[in-house]
DNA sequence: ACCCGATATGTAATCGGTTGCAAGATGATT
DNA sequence: AATCATCTTGCAACCGATTACATATCGGGT
């Protein structure tokens, strides 16, 4: 018994036909009569061939991967997202690969970029160069966006999410509502306190320096956040927050309930997101809920078309929806 | 200007040398002559020659990637893994793909342990089958394993992790002390339900059947548990549940408190894992801490010495700690 | 009987690099 | 001056499939 992995022509020699037509009993058994295509199976078998794909892709000229660029793997929001995507990748018959925009350098970037690499990619990281993006492989946005960009892009509405939430707050009876951002430079972070402003105007407020807080959408940000909060007179700092993740909103509230103040007796908060885990602690958050396995699922489907040449939609906004739970209250409850 | 993709053989000829030390200058610099390398270079840059990787990976007979096999990409537990993971594979040349095992089909699963599409493999699920695997590319298991397969183990120590659990339960005064179990079959599962039945046994305490409740890991089933556990007399449920993962405690949590049970006055929870959100919410949770990114760290440069044949540890077992936060106390302080 | 289209299969070029082997050049050693 | 090791480079086979094109077969239409 030798182990060397039988190849496509010692499969041809036992079923007795040539390569070419084991090639089209594999690919495209519809062009091989019955009999051969029984013959080439039952030499497969007997062999327990696999095909190569490198051979394959070299000749084919593709590669059957899709790669996610993420901005940071650890992040639940994007596991969400990727698993979405994934769920599309995998009966089309393409490969997931995944790149940490943090660990990798940004040449390896590039790389990924490659048409030997892959076959298109998902990015979902808006800090990337859009010079070094075009005029690649095919690509679609999804969540973040590349300004200056023209891809196809799966996002929500930003603006409207801020509306929903500064509305509700204002239905609540708040007038002094803050907003704790994102990190500076994200075109998340920018809509957000863009439409954050947008909808206090709209209101006749006012969203003013000392109200606007920043963090980097992560948890300890939001714990930060908490500190300098704390530290603003309880007469003038604000009744209610608007985060730009639930992460930061967990930091947050984790960390005034820690200090002695009950959310939302003391502050009312919403949070952006919905992250599975939120509508489980207490107080139950109040957030925007952004439907992620959907973004992953139809940023893949997007890219398919695209690599096929079917015509795409170039900017897919999905709504969002305010998910009223019981982190937010109507103002003054407390005495 | 021609938009095909210049080749090997154009930077050859450009550079006036042969594609043999095009090649070499590309992928072994020190075999060839600085002259003749800053030629190839200047070719390379004039032309904007970038190499093809099917071709390379068919000659070299390898790919280039390596695929984690993970049970569900949304958890947020394996996000983190894959994390380390990627922070290994990506400096070292190596492309992640990922599949989700549960959106994959088991023949799919199959095609990732190919030779021609990756050339190691990471297991994160222990319910894959040991014959698939067997005979395969090289792989090692992280987290989870199969039994019956001999590969090289990255994993936990999850009966002493019971023992922490539980002695500091004991040590808190409880005596009626319930476990929540992940799903039947899992490994984990297994042991860390006879790593609470040990640890009990030493301290003279027996787990009855009413005192174990099954779950799936998932918030949803912590929740259900939560409603089994409240349906139990007060003066024989226990006082205390260690959980098999934080967000089943997490789900019991939110449920309990919203049922107006304070937590941990009328329960004390030890959860498992330490995700991330768990120190920050209320109360905040104590749990066993798994060294997540390091887990993954380690898996991926396991194996990649196994892919370079170096000796790899069979079985490492790596430290967990418990972290002691405000979901336990001593038992009784209620009235 | 002849031509035609449809179907099935084989031949051989091709995808784009890598690498064993050999040859030429250079410099050191004796 | 002859010998030999070392360095550099080119030749050409090779990795393992796919596919354009050619050829063969067969039934049916006229």
């Amino acid at each position: 018994m030798k182990h060397e992995r039988p190849k496509i022509s010692d499969v041809a020699r036992i079923a007795g036909v040539s390569t070419a037509t084991v090639s089209r009993a594999i690919s495209r058994p519809d062009r091989v009569s019955v009999e051969t295509r029984a013959a080439v199976q039952a030499a497969i078998d007997s062999t327990g061939y696999r095909l190569n794909h490198a051979a394959r892709n070299l000749r084919r000229r593709r590669t059957g991967g899709i790669v996610a660029l993420v901005p940071n793997l650890a992040n639940p929001f994007f596991s969400q997202i990727l698993s979405g995507i994934a769920s599309v990748l995998g009966p089309a018959g393409y490969n997931l690969l995944v790149a940490d925009t943090e660990t990798a350098g940004a040449d390896s970037l590039l790389d990924y970029a490659e048409p030997s690499r892959a076959d298109g990619l998902i990015v979902l990281d808006g800090r990337l160069s859009a010079d070094a993006l075009r005029g690649r492989v095919p690509l679609v946005e999804a969540c973040e966006w590349v300004p200056g960009l023209a891809a196809p892009r799966i996002r929500i509405d930003n603006l409207a999410a801020a509306e929903l939430a500064i509305g509700h707050l204002h239905d609540l009876g708040h007038r002094r509502i803050g907003h704790v951002t994102g990190p500076r430079g994200n075109v998340l972070t920018e809509s957000r306190l863009t439409g954050t402003r947008a909808a206090l105007a709209a209101r006749h407020l006012a969203l003013t320096d000392d109200a606007i807080y920043s963090g980097d959408f992560s948890i300890e940000s939001g714990q930060a956040v908490a500190d300098t909060w704390l530290g603003q007179p309880a007469t003038s700092r604000p009744t209610a927050l608007f985060f730009a993740s639930d992460a930061m909103a967990c930091g947050f509230i984790g960390e005034v309930q820690h200090r002695g103040l009950p959310v939302p007796r003391d502050v009312s908060v919403v949070g952006f997101d919905d992250i599975e885990l939120v509508a489980h602690i207490s107080p139950p958050l109040t957030t925007i809920r952004q439907p992620r396995t959907d973004i992953g699922r139809r940023a893949a489907e997007r890219l398919l078309a695209k690599i096929v040449g079917d015509p795409v939609d170039e900017d897919t906004i999905l709504p969002v929806e305010l998910v009223v739970r019981a982190s937010t209250c109507p103002v003054g409850r407390t005495g």
